[in-house]
DNA sequence: CAAATAATGTTATTTTTTAACATTATTGAA
DNA sequence: TTCAATAATGTTAAAAAATAACATTATTTG
Protein backbone atom coordinates (compact mmCIF):
# COMPACT_ATOMS: atom_id res chain seq x y z
CA UNK A 1 0.00 0.00 0.00
CA UNK A 2 1.78 3.39 -1.03
CA UNK A 3 1.59 6.65 0.62
CA UNK A 4 -1.51 7.91 -1.49
CA UNK A 5 -3.22 4.66 -0.73
CA UNK A 6 -3.06 5.01 3.16
CA UNK A 7 -4.05 8.41 3.41
CA UNK A 8 -7.08 7.76 0.93
CA UNK A 9 -7.53 5.29 3.72
CA UNK A 10 -7.38 7.41 6.53
CA UNK A 11 -9.07 9.78 5.13
CA UNK A 12 -11.89 7.02 4.57
CA UNK A 13 -11.98 6.11 8.19
CA UNK A 14 -12.26 9.47 9.33
CA UNK A 15 -15.02 10.88 7.15
CA UNK A 16 -16.60 7.70 6.94
CA UNK A 17 -17.02 8.09 3.18
CA UNK A 18 -14.81 9.42 -0.09
CA UNK A 19 -16.35 10.44 -3.36
CA UNK A 20 -13.47 9.30 -6.82
CA UNK A 21 -13.77 12.88 -8.55
CA UNK A 22 -13.34 14.88 -5.37
CA UNK A 23 -10.20 12.50 -3.72
CA UNK A 24 -8.81 12.74 -7.56
CA UNK A 25 -8.85 16.40 -7.95
CA UNK A 26 -7.24 16.48 -4.25
CA UNK A 27 -4.65 14.50 -4.68
CA UNK A 28 -4.55 15.72 -8.06
CA UNK A 29 -4.30 12.23 -10.16
CA UNK A 30 -6.80 10.89 -12.57
CA UNK A 31 -9.87 9.48 -11.87
CA UNK A 32 -8.82 6.43 -12.27
CA UNK A 33 -6.11 5.99 -10.16
CA UNK A 34 -8.44 6.34 -7.51
CA UNK A 35 -10.83 4.14 -8.63
CA UNK A 36 -7.82 1.26 -8.60
CA UNK A 37 -6.55 2.91 -5.36
CA UNK A 38 -10.33 2.11 -4.25
CA UNK A 39 -10.40 -1.59 -6.02
CA UNK A 40 -7.10 -2.26 -4.15
CA UNK A 41 -8.88 -1.32 -0.88
CA UNK A 42 -11.88 -3.29 -1.36
CA UNK A 43 -9.38 -6.19 -2.29
CA UNK A 44 -8.06 -5.95 1.05
CA UNK A 45 -11.10 -5.84 2.51
CA UNK A 46 -10.38 -2.63 4.19
CA UNK A 47 -13.64 -0.53 2.20
CA UNK A 48 -16.67 -1.12 -0.13
CA UNK A 49 -17.13 0.60 -2.74
CA UNK A 50 -20.36 2.28 -3.57
CA UNK A 51 -21.93 4.38 -5.94
CA UNK A 52 -19.68 7.46 -6.74
CA UNK A 53 -17.01 5.95 -4.35
CA UNK A 54 -16.50 4.05 -1.34
CA UNK A 55 -17.24 3.77 2.53
CA UNK A 56 -15.07 2.01 5.11
CA UNK A 57 -15.60 -2.39 5.34
CA UNK A 58 -18.19 -2.58 8.10
CA UNK A 59 -15.85 -3.35 10.94
CA UNK A 60 -14.93 -5.20 14.05
CA UNK A 61 -18.65 -5.91 15.59
CA UNK A 62 -20.20 -6.18 12.06
CA UNK A 63 -21.03 -10.05 12.78
CA UNK A 64 -22.28 -10.23 15.54
CA UNK A 65 -24.78 -6.97 14.87
CA UNK A 66 -25.65 -8.34 11.44
CA UNK A 67 -27.12 -11.44 13.20
CA UNK A 68 -29.79 -9.74 14.38
CA UNK A 69 -31.46 -9.71 11.82
CA UNK A 70 -34.34 -7.07 11.39
CA UNK A 71 -37.34 -8.86 10.31
CA UNK A 72 -40.20 -7.09 9.29
CA UNK A 73 -41.86 -8.33 12.67
CA UNK A 74 -39.32 -7.26 14.82
CA UNK A 75 -39.53 -4.00 13.48
CA UNK A 76 -43.21 -4.13 13.87
CA UNK A 77 -42.63 -5.09 17.59
CA UNK A 78 -40.23 -2.34 17.82
CA UNK A 79 -42.71 -0.02 16.74
CA UNK A 80 -45.64 -0.93 19.37
CA UNK A 81 -43.06 -0.71 22.13
CA UNK A 82 -41.80 3.28 20.79
CA UNK A 83 -45.52 4.72 21.51
CA UNK A 84 -45.08 3.35 25.37
CA UNK A 85 -41.90 4.97 26.05
CA UNK A 86 -42.45 7.87 28.52
CA UNK A 87 -40.03 10.88 27.02
CA UNK A 88 -36.85 11.64 29.29
CA UNK A 89 -37.08 8.08 31.42
CA UNK A 90 -34.75 5.85 32.31
CA UNK A 91 -35.05 2.57 30.36
CA UNK A 92 -33.20 -0.56 31.14
CA UNK A 93 -32.62 -2.58 27.45
CA UNK A 94 -31.81 -5.61 27.95
CA UNK A 95 -29.36 -7.63 25.45
CA UNK A 96 -31.02 -9.69 22.31
CA UNK A 97 -31.84 -9.44 18.72
CA UNK A 98 -35.32 -7.80 19.65
CA UNK A 99 -34.37 -5.13 21.97
CA UNK A 100 -31.64 -4.44 19.40
CA UNK A 101 -34.16 -3.78 16.78
CA UNK A 102 -35.66 -1.64 19.42
CA UNK A 103 -32.72 0.32 20.07
CA UNK A 104 -31.82 0.94 16.28
CA UNK A 105 -35.21 2.49 15.88
CA UNK A 106 -34.69 4.49 18.81
CA UNK A 107 -31.63 5.81 17.48
CA UNK A 108 -33.77 7.76 14.00
CA UNK A 109 -36.12 9.44 16.71
CA UNK A 110 -35.40 12.19 18.48
CA UNK A 111 -36.46 11.05 21.83
CA UNK A 112 -34.37 12.19 25.15
CA UNK A 113 -34.00 9.33 27.13
CA UNK A 114 -31.43 7.50 29.17
CA UNK A 115 -30.89 3.83 28.30
CA UNK A 116 -29.21 1.53 30.25
CA UNK A 117 -27.92 -1.78 28.77
CA UNK A 118 -25.57 -4.90 29.19
CA UNK A 119 -25.13 -5.40 25.49
CA UNK A 120 -22.47 -3.73 22.97
CA UNK A 121 -24.22 -3.97 19.77
CA UNK A 122 -27.30 -2.01 21.77
CA UNK A 123 -25.05 0.83 23.18
CA UNK A 124 -23.17 1.11 19.52
CA UNK A 125 -26.54 1.57 18.19
CA UNK A 126 -27.07 4.59 20.15
CA UNK A 127 -24.06 6.00 19.22
CA UNK A 128 -23.90 9.76 18.98
CA UNK A 129 -27.64 10.16 19.62
CA UNK A 130 -29.43 12.36 21.84
CA UNK A 131 -29.77 9.30 23.73
CA UNK A 132 -27.38 8.99 26.98
CA UNK A 133 -26.11 5.62 27.18
CA UNK A 134 -24.81 3.48 30.58
CA UNK A 135 -23.52 0.67 29.40
CA UNK A 136 -23.28 -2.53 32.04
CA UNK A 137 -20.04 -3.67 33.02
CA UNK A 138 -19.02 -7.07 33.22
CA UNK A 139 -17.60 -10.40 32.11
CA UNK A 140 -17.62 -10.18 27.92
CA UNK A 141 -19.50 -13.24 26.67
CA UNK A 142 -17.77 -14.43 23.24
CA UNK A 143 -21.06 -15.37 22.03
CA UNK A 144 -22.93 -11.95 21.89
CA UNK A 145 -21.01 -9.45 23.12
CA UNK A 146 -22.89 -8.92 25.93
CA UNK A 147 -21.93 -8.57 29.98
CA UNK A 148 -23.03 -10.96 32.94
CA UNK A 149 -21.82 -12.21 35.86
CA UNK A 150 -21.59 -11.30 39.37
CA UNK A 151 -19.73 -7.72 38.14
CA UNK A 152 -22.86 -6.77 36.67
CA UNK A 153 -25.27 -7.35 38.92
CA UNK A 154 -23.47 -5.46 41.09
CA UNK A 155 -22.71 -2.93 39.11
CA UNK A 156 -26.62 -3.27 37.87
CA UNK A 157 -28.00 -3.23 41.82
CA UNK A 158 -27.10 0.58 42.46
CA UNK A 159 -29.72 1.89 39.85
CA UNK A 160 -33.27 2.99 40.10
CA UNK A 161 -35.00 1.84 36.50
CA UNK A 162 -38.43 3.00 35.23
CA UNK A 163 -38.84 0.98 32.68
CA UNK A 164 -37.19 -2.59 31.71
CA UNK A 165 -37.48 -3.73 28.33
CA UNK A 166 -36.25 -7.37 27.83
CA UNK A 167 -36.76 -10.29 25.67
CA UNK A 168 -36.75 -13.99 25.74
CA UNK A 169 -35.59 -17.38 24.11
CA UNK A 170 -38.71 -18.64 25.11
CA UNK A 171 -41.98 -18.74 27.35
CA UNK A 172 -45.16 -19.95 27.95
CA UNK A 173 -48.14 -18.30 29.11
CA UNK A 174 -48.70 -20.59 32.07
CA UNK A 175 -45.21 -20.45 33.16
CA UNK A 176 -43.43 -17.59 31.86
CA UNK A 177 -40.13 -16.52 30.28
CA UNK A 178 -37.00 -18.53 29.71
CA UNK A 179 -33.36 -18.16 28.73
CA UNK A 180 -30.47 -20.08 27.48
CA UNK A 181 -27.73 -18.48 29.70
CA UNK A 182 -27.48 -18.80 33.52
CA UNK A 183 -25.57 -15.78 34.23
CA UNK A 184 -28.08 -13.99 31.92
CA UNK A 185 -31.23 -15.27 33.79
CA UNK A 186 -29.49 -14.11 37.11
CA UNK A 187 -28.82 -10.61 35.56
CA UNK A 188 -32.44 -10.21 33.94
CA UNK A 189 -34.29 -11.42 37.47
CA UNK A 190 -32.16 -8.71 39.24
CA UNK A 191 -33.33 -6.45 36.13
CA UNK A 192 -36.88 -6.94 37.11
CA UNK A 193 -36.65 -6.22 40.69
CA UNK A 194 -34.76 -2.53 39.93
CA UNK A 195 -37.61 -1.75 37.32
CA UNK A 196 -40.89 -0.08 38.19
CA UNK A 197 -42.32 -1.44 35.28
CA UNK A 198 -41.52 -4.67 32.90
CA UNK A 199 -42.47 -4.90 29.44
CA UNK A 200 -41.32 -8.25 27.53
CA UNK A 201 -40.56 -7.92 23.51
CA UNK A 202 -40.92 -11.05 21.85
CA UNK A 203 -41.90 -12.87 18.65
CA UNK A 204 -45.00 -14.98 18.98
CA UNK A 205 -43.11 -18.21 17.74
CA UNK A 206 -40.80 -18.01 21.27
CA UNK A 207 -44.31 -18.98 22.64
CA UNK A 208 -44.24 -22.58 23.69
CA UNK A 209 -40.25 -23.49 23.00
CA UNK A 210 -38.96 -23.21 26.50
CA UNK A 211 -35.05 -22.53 27.26
CA UNK A 212 -32.64 -23.57 30.09
CA UNK A 213 -33.66 -21.42 32.57
CA UNK A 214 -36.80 -19.38 33.72
CA UNK A 215 -36.15 -15.63 34.71
CA UNK A 216 -39.57 -14.45 35.26
CA UNK A 217 -42.99 -15.88 36.05
CA UNK A 218 -45.88 -14.18 33.58
CA UNK A 219 -47.14 -12.24 36.56
CA UNK A 220 -43.89 -10.56 37.30
CA UNK A 221 -44.18 -8.16 33.85
CA UNK A 222 -46.52 -5.54 33.34
CA UNK A 223 -46.95 -6.26 29.52
CA UNK A 224 -46.29 -8.21 26.62
CA UNK A 225 -45.72 -7.28 22.75
CA UNK A 226 -45.93 -9.61 20.15
CA UNK A 227 -46.54 -10.37 16.70
CA UNK A 228 -50.27 -10.75 15.69
CA UNK A 229 -50.08 -14.63 15.25
CA UNK A 230 -49.57 -15.44 19.45
CA UNK A 231 -52.16 -17.94 19.59
CA UNK A 232 -55.40 -16.85 21.43
CA UNK A 233 -55.42 -19.50 24.04
CA UNK A 234 -52.00 -17.70 25.10
CA UNK A 235 -53.43 -14.74 24.83
CA UNK A 236 -56.34 -15.86 26.91
CA UNK A 237 -54.40 -17.21 29.92
CA UNK A 238 -51.75 -14.12 29.77
CA UNK A 239 -54.34 -11.55 30.50
CA UNK A 240 -56.01 -13.93 32.72
CA UNK A 241 -53.43 -13.18 34.88
CA UNK A 242 -53.39 -9.21 34.78
CA UNK A 243 -50.77 -9.23 32.45
CA UNK A 244 -51.35 -6.66 29.46
CA UNK A 245 -50.82 -7.95 25.71
CA UNK A 246 -50.25 -6.04 22.88
CA UNK A 247 -49.87 -7.19 19.45
CA UNK A 248 -48.73 -5.59 15.68
CA UNK B 1 -42.74 0.36 3.31
CA UNK B 2 -45.11 -2.84 1.42
CA UNK B 3 -43.84 -5.98 1.44
CA UNK B 4 -41.02 -6.19 -1.17
CA UNK B 5 -39.27 -4.07 0.86
CA UNK B 6 -39.48 -5.66 4.02
CA UNK B 7 -38.29 -8.87 2.20
CA UNK B 8 -35.65 -7.09 0.33
CA UNK B 9 -34.35 -6.08 3.14
CA UNK B 10 -34.63 -9.34 5.56
CA UNK B 11 -32.62 -10.90 2.23
CA UNK B 12 -30.22 -8.15 2.56
CA UNK B 13 -29.87 -8.26 6.59
CA UNK B 14 -29.25 -12.33 5.89
CA UNK B 15 -27.24 -12.34 2.79
CA UNK B 16 -24.74 -9.04 3.62
CA UNK B 17 -25.62 -7.84 0.38
CA UNK B 18 -27.97 -7.70 -2.43
CA UNK B 19 -27.89 -7.48 -6.72
CA UNK B 20 -30.46 -5.50 -8.15
CA UNK B 21 -30.97 -7.18 -11.52
CA UNK B 22 -30.92 -10.81 -9.46
CA UNK B 23 -33.70 -9.42 -7.22
CA UNK B 24 -35.59 -7.48 -9.80
CA UNK B 25 -35.83 -11.35 -11.13
CA UNK B 26 -36.43 -13.14 -7.59
CA UNK B 27 -39.36 -10.48 -7.21
CA UNK B 28 -40.43 -10.45 -10.72
CA UNK B 29 -40.54 -6.47 -11.62
CA UNK B 30 -38.55 -4.64 -13.52
CA UNK B 31 -34.71 -3.63 -12.40
CA UNK B 32 -35.77 0.02 -11.67
CA UNK B 33 -38.53 -0.83 -9.16
CA UNK B 34 -35.39 -2.54 -7.25
CA UNK B 35 -33.81 0.81 -7.37
CA UNK B 36 -36.32 2.88 -5.66
CA UNK B 37 -36.69 -0.01 -3.44
CA UNK B 38 -32.81 0.71 -2.55
CA UNK B 39 -33.08 4.16 -2.68
CA UNK B 40 -35.64 4.44 -0.24
CA UNK B 41 -33.80 1.85 1.93
CA UNK B 42 -30.81 4.05 1.63
CA UNK B 43 -32.67 7.33 2.69
CA UNK B 44 -34.16 5.31 5.92
CA UNK B 45 -30.48 4.54 6.93
CA UNK B 46 -30.96 0.96 6.85
CA UNK B 47 -28.99 0.37 3.25
CA UNK B 48 -26.02 1.44 1.47
CA UNK B 49 -26.02 1.84 -2.44
CA UNK B 50 -22.91 -0.21 -3.78
CA UNK B 51 -22.02 -0.64 -7.57
CA UNK B 52 -24.65 -3.26 -8.95
CA UNK B 53 -26.45 -3.23 -5.54
CA UNK B 54 -26.83 -2.49 -1.62
CA UNK B 55 -25.34 -3.89 1.57
CA UNK B 56 -26.74 -3.20 4.65
CA UNK B 57 -26.07 -0.10 6.76
CA UNK B 58 -23.45 -0.44 8.73
CA UNK B 59 -24.29 -0.88 12.09
CA UNK B 60 -21.69 1.11 14.12
CA UNK B 61 -20.14 4.74 13.72
CA UNK B 62 -16.81 3.49 12.53
CA UNK B 63 -14.94 6.16 13.01
CA UNK B 64 -13.95 6.12 16.66
CA UNK B 65 -12.61 2.36 16.17
CA UNK B 66 -11.13 3.37 12.81
CA UNK B 67 -9.56 6.53 14.52
CA UNK B 68 -6.89 4.02 15.67
CA UNK B 69 -4.54 4.14 12.76
CA UNK B 70 -2.54 1.04 13.59
CA UNK B 71 0.83 3.29 12.66
CA UNK B 72 4.41 1.82 12.84
CA UNK B 73 5.41 3.61 15.43
CA UNK B 74 2.69 2.69 17.13
CA UNK B 75 3.22 -0.97 16.28
CA UNK B 76 6.28 -1.11 17.37
CA UNK B 77 5.55 0.27 21.05
CA UNK B 78 3.24 -2.44 21.28
CA UNK B 79 5.50 -4.94 20.72
CA UNK B 80 7.91 -3.89 22.96
CA UNK B 81 5.04 -4.11 25.73
CA UNK B 82 4.11 -7.35 24.78
CA UNK B 83 7.75 -8.92 26.25
CA UNK B 84 6.94 -7.18 29.54
CA UNK B 85 3.35 -9.01 29.90
CA UNK B 86 3.75 -11.75 32.01
CA UNK B 87 1.08 -14.73 31.52
CA UNK B 88 -1.85 -15.14 33.38
CA UNK B 89 -1.58 -11.83 35.11
CA UNK B 90 -4.31 -9.42 35.15
CA UNK B 91 -4.26 -5.93 33.09
CA UNK B 92 -5.62 -2.97 32.65
CA UNK B 93 -5.96 -1.44 29.66
CA UNK B 94 -7.51 1.55 29.26
CA UNK B 95 -8.90 3.78 26.45
CA UNK B 96 -6.55 4.98 23.58
CA UNK B 97 -5.06 4.55 20.20
CA UNK B 98 -2.02 3.36 21.00
CA UNK B 99 -3.48 0.80 23.83
CA UNK B 100 -6.04 -0.42 21.02
CA UNK B 101 -2.94 -1.11 18.37
CA UNK B 102 -1.42 -3.30 21.50
CA UNK B 103 -4.64 -4.98 22.30
CA UNK B 104 -5.28 -5.83 18.60
CA UNK B 105 -1.39 -7.42 18.77
CA UNK B 106 -2.58 -9.36 22.03
CA UNK B 107 -5.42 -10.78 19.66
CA UNK B 108 -2.96 -11.98 17.69
CA UNK B 109 -1.24 -14.05 20.64
CA UNK B 110 -1.92 -17.00 22.41
CA UNK B 111 -1.32 -15.66 25.81
CA UNK B 112 -3.70 -16.58 28.97
CA UNK B 113 -5.02 -12.82 30.51
CA UNK B 114 -7.64 -10.85 32.13
CA UNK B 115 -8.05 -7.66 30.49
CA UNK B 116 -9.79 -5.16 32.43
CA UNK B 117 -10.78 -2.01 30.04
CA UNK B 118 -13.36 0.85 30.09
CA UNK B 119 -13.03 0.85 25.41
CA UNK B 120 -15.10 -0.67 23.36
CA UNK B 121 -13.31 -1.13 20.39
CA UNK B 122 -10.70 -2.76 22.36
CA UNK B 123 -13.00 -5.56 24.05
CA UNK B 124 -13.96 -5.67 20.72
CA UNK B 125 -10.41 -6.60 19.24
CA UNK B 126 -10.18 -9.11 22.22
CA UNK B 127 -13.71 -10.74 21.41
CA UNK B 128 -13.36 -14.47 20.98
CA UNK B 129 -9.42 -14.96 21.72
CA UNK B 130 -8.44 -16.97 24.73
CA UNK B 131 -8.10 -13.52 26.88
CA UNK B 132 -10.51 -13.07 29.52
CA UNK B 133 -12.30 -9.85 28.91
CA UNK B 134 -13.83 -7.90 31.43
CA UNK B 135 -15.27 -4.22 30.83
CA UNK B 136 -15.82 -1.65 33.03
CA UNK B 137 -19.26 -0.54 33.14
CA UNK B 138 -20.60 3.37 32.73
CA UNK B 139 -21.31 6.48 31.03
CA UNK B 140 -20.52 5.90 26.99
CA UNK B 141 -18.54 9.07 25.70
CA UNK B 142 -19.96 10.26 22.57
CA UNK B 143 -16.48 10.88 20.81
CA UNK B 144 -14.71 7.38 21.47
CA UNK B 145 -16.76 4.58 22.54
CA UNK B 146 -15.02 4.59 25.68
CA UNK B 147 -16.93 4.21 29.63
CA UNK B 148 -16.20 6.73 32.05
CA UNK B 149 -17.83 8.94 34.88
CA UNK B 150 -18.35 7.82 38.60
CA UNK B 151 -19.87 4.94 37.48
CA UNK B 152 -16.98 3.51 35.99
CA UNK B 153 -14.75 4.63 39.18
CA UNK B 154 -17.11 3.15 41.44
CA UNK B 155 -17.19 -0.33 39.31
CA UNK B 156 -13.09 -0.46 39.14
CA UNK B 157 -12.75 0.72 42.86
CA UNK B 158 -13.39 -2.92 43.59
CA UNK B 159 -10.70 -4.45 41.32
CA UNK B 160 -7.32 -5.51 42.09
CA UNK B 161 -4.91 -4.91 39.02
CA UNK B 162 -1.47 -6.61 38.33
CA UNK B 163 -0.67 -4.33 35.55
CA UNK B 164 -2.14 -0.99 34.28
CA UNK B 165 -1.18 0.02 30.86
CA UNK B 166 -2.34 3.75 29.57
CA UNK B 167 -1.70 6.10 27.34
CA UNK B 168 -1.56 10.24 27.20
CA UNK B 169 -2.91 13.33 25.06
CA UNK B 170 0.17 14.87 26.20
CA UNK B 171 3.45 14.13 28.41
CA UNK B 172 6.00 16.33 30.02
CA UNK B 173 9.54 15.20 31.17
CA UNK B 174 9.33 17.59 34.56
CA UNK B 175 5.46 17.61 35.23
CA UNK B 176 3.90 14.32 33.84
CA UNK B 177 1.04 12.89 32.05
CA UNK B 178 -1.80 14.64 30.47
CA UNK B 179 -5.07 13.82 29.07
CA UNK B 180 -7.95 15.89 27.41
CA UNK B 181 -10.88 14.91 29.33
CA UNK B 182 -11.62 15.27 33.22
CA UNK B 183 -13.80 12.08 33.65
CA UNK B 184 -10.96 10.30 31.90
CA UNK B 185 -8.37 11.86 34.05
CA UNK B 186 -10.37 10.78 37.24
CA UNK B 187 -10.71 7.25 35.80
CA UNK B 188 -7.04 7.18 35.61
CA UNK B 189 -5.96 8.03 38.36
CA UNK B 190 -8.28 5.57 40.37
CA UNK B 191 -6.73 2.77 37.60
CA UNK B 192 -3.34 3.34 39.23
CA UNK B 193 -4.49 3.74 42.37
CA UNK B 194 -5.62 -0.01 42.74
CA UNK B 195 -2.73 -1.04 40.60
CA UNK B 196 0.40 -2.82 41.12
CA UNK B 197 2.26 -1.57 38.06
CA UNK B 198 1.87 1.64 35.58
CA UNK B 199 3.55 1.68 32.62
CA UNK B 200 2.68 4.27 30.29
CA UNK B 201 2.71 3.67 26.52
CA UNK B 202 3.23 6.56 24.22
CA UNK B 203 4.64 8.62 20.88
CA UNK B 204 7.45 10.42 21.42
CA UNK B 205 5.80 13.51 19.96
CA UNK B 206 3.34 13.72 22.88
CA UNK B 207 6.14 15.12 24.80
CA UNK B 208 6.47 18.77 25.31
CA UNK B 209 2.42 18.80 24.58
CA UNK B 210 0.20 19.58 27.57
CA UNK B 211 -3.63 18.94 27.26
CA UNK B 212 -6.31 19.55 29.69
CA UNK B 213 -5.97 17.67 32.79
CA UNK B 214 -3.04 16.71 34.41
CA UNK B 215 -3.69 12.74 35.85
CA UNK B 216 -0.08 11.36 36.83
CA UNK B 217 3.15 12.61 37.51
CA UNK B 218 6.27 11.23 35.97
CA UNK B 219 7.25 9.23 39.62
CA UNK B 220 3.55 7.78 39.71
CA UNK B 221 4.62 5.72 36.86
CA UNK B 222 7.02 2.57 36.75
CA UNK B 223 8.31 2.46 33.01
CA UNK B 224 7.86 4.40 29.70
CA UNK B 225 7.63 2.88 26.79
CA UNK B 226 7.97 5.36 23.57
CA UNK B 227 9.93 5.64 20.19
CA UNK B 228 13.53 6.54 19.93
CA UNK B 229 12.68 9.79 19.03
CA UNK B 230 12.64 10.90 22.24
CA UNK B 231 14.65 14.02 23.45
CA UNK B 232 17.85 12.75 25.15
CA UNK B 233 16.82 15.70 27.74
CA UNK B 234 13.62 14.11 28.13
CA UNK B 235 14.73 10.82 28.57
CA UNK B 236 17.55 11.79 31.09
CA UNK B 237 15.04 13.89 33.39
CA UNK B 238 12.80 10.52 33.17
CA UNK B 239 15.49 8.05 34.74
CA UNK B 240 16.52 10.83 36.93
CA UNK B 241 13.67 10.19 38.84
CA UNK B 242 13.54 6.52 39.17
CA UNK B 243 11.33 5.83 36.07
CA UNK B 244 12.48 3.34 33.01
CA UNK B 245 12.52 4.35 29.37
CA UNK B 246 12.04 1.89 26.66
CA UNK B 247 12.25 2.98 23.50
CA UNK B 248 11.86 0.92 20.32
C1' DC C 1 22.79 3.27 -17.85
C1' DA C 2 19.19 0.67 -19.97
C1' DA C 3 15.92 -2.92 -19.88
C1' DA C 4 12.21 -4.47 -17.27
C1' DT C 5 8.53 -3.58 -14.45
C1' DA C 6 5.20 -0.98 -12.21
C1' DA C 7 2.28 2.95 -11.86
C1' DT C 8 -0.46 6.31 -13.89
C1' DG C 9 -2.88 8.67 -17.67
C1' DT C 10 -6.01 8.74 -21.74
C1' DT C 11 -9.74 7.52 -24.31
C1' DA C 12 -13.16 4.59 -26.61
C1' DT C 13 -16.51 1.30 -25.27
C1' DT C 14 -19.63 -0.83 -22.27
C1' DT C 15 -22.45 -0.79 -18.43
C1' DT C 16 -25.05 1.35 -15.01
C1' DT C 17 -27.84 4.94 -13.42
C1' DT C 18 -30.98 8.48 -13.93
C1' DA C 19 -34.82 11.18 -15.52
C1' DA C 20 -38.87 11.64 -17.81
C1' DC C 21 -42.84 10.06 -19.22
C1' DA C 22 -46.31 6.04 -20.06
C1' DT C 23 -48.91 2.63 -18.10
C1' DT C 24 -51.07 0.18 -14.58
C1' DA C 25 -52.75 -0.40 -9.88
C1' DT C 26 -54.78 1.48 -5.74
C1' DT C 27 -57.28 4.55 -3.02
C1' DG C 28 -61.06 7.25 -1.51
C1' DA C 29 -64.96 10.18 -2.10
C1' DA C 30 -69.50 10.82 -4.29
C1' DT D 1 -70.25 0.87 -7.26
C1' DT D 2 -67.94 4.39 -10.38
C1' DC D 3 -64.53 7.50 -11.41
C1' DA D 4 -61.22 10.83 -10.51
C1' DA D 5 -56.97 11.34 -7.97
C1' DT D 6 -52.93 9.42 -6.43
C1' DA D 7 -49.43 6.18 -6.04
C1' DA D 8 -46.68 2.54 -7.84
C1' DT D 9 -44.44 0.40 -11.49
C1' DG D 10 -42.74 -0.07 -16.28
C1' DT D 11 -40.31 1.67 -20.42
C1' DT D 12 -36.99 3.99 -22.81
C1' DA D 13 -33.78 7.66 -24.11
C1' DA D 14 -30.14 10.34 -22.25
C1' DA D 15 -26.54 11.02 -18.92
C1' DA D 16 -23.13 9.44 -16.01
C1' DA D 17 -19.99 6.15 -14.34
C1' DA D 18 -17.13 2.21 -14.75
C1' DT D 19 -14.24 -0.56 -17.43
C1' DA D 20 -10.85 -2.23 -20.62
C1' DA D 21 -7.27 -1.49 -23.48
C1' DC D 22 -3.57 0.74 -24.68
C1' DA D 23 -0.17 4.93 -24.22
C1' DT D 24 2.81 7.28 -21.40
C1' DT D 25 5.53 8.16 -17.57
C1' DA D 26 8.00 6.68 -13.24
C1' DT D 27 10.61 3.42 -10.75
C1' DT D 28 13.29 -0.40 -9.95
C1' DT D 29 17.17 -3.36 -10.62
C1' DG D 30 20.76 -5.94 -12.91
Amino acid sequence: MNQRQQELLDRLNRTGKTVIEAEAEHFGVASMTIRRDLRFLEKNGLAVQTKKGAIPKPKIYAAPLNMAEDSAVKRKIAAKLLEMIEPSSTVLLSTGTTTLTFARLLAQQNLPLTIITNSIPIASALFQTRIKVILIGGELRTTSLDLVGPAAEKYLSEYHIDLLVTGCDGADAQQGFYTSDLNLANLEKLSAKVSDKVIVITESRKFGRKALVKFAEIADVDAIITDNHLKAIDRELITRKGVEVFTT
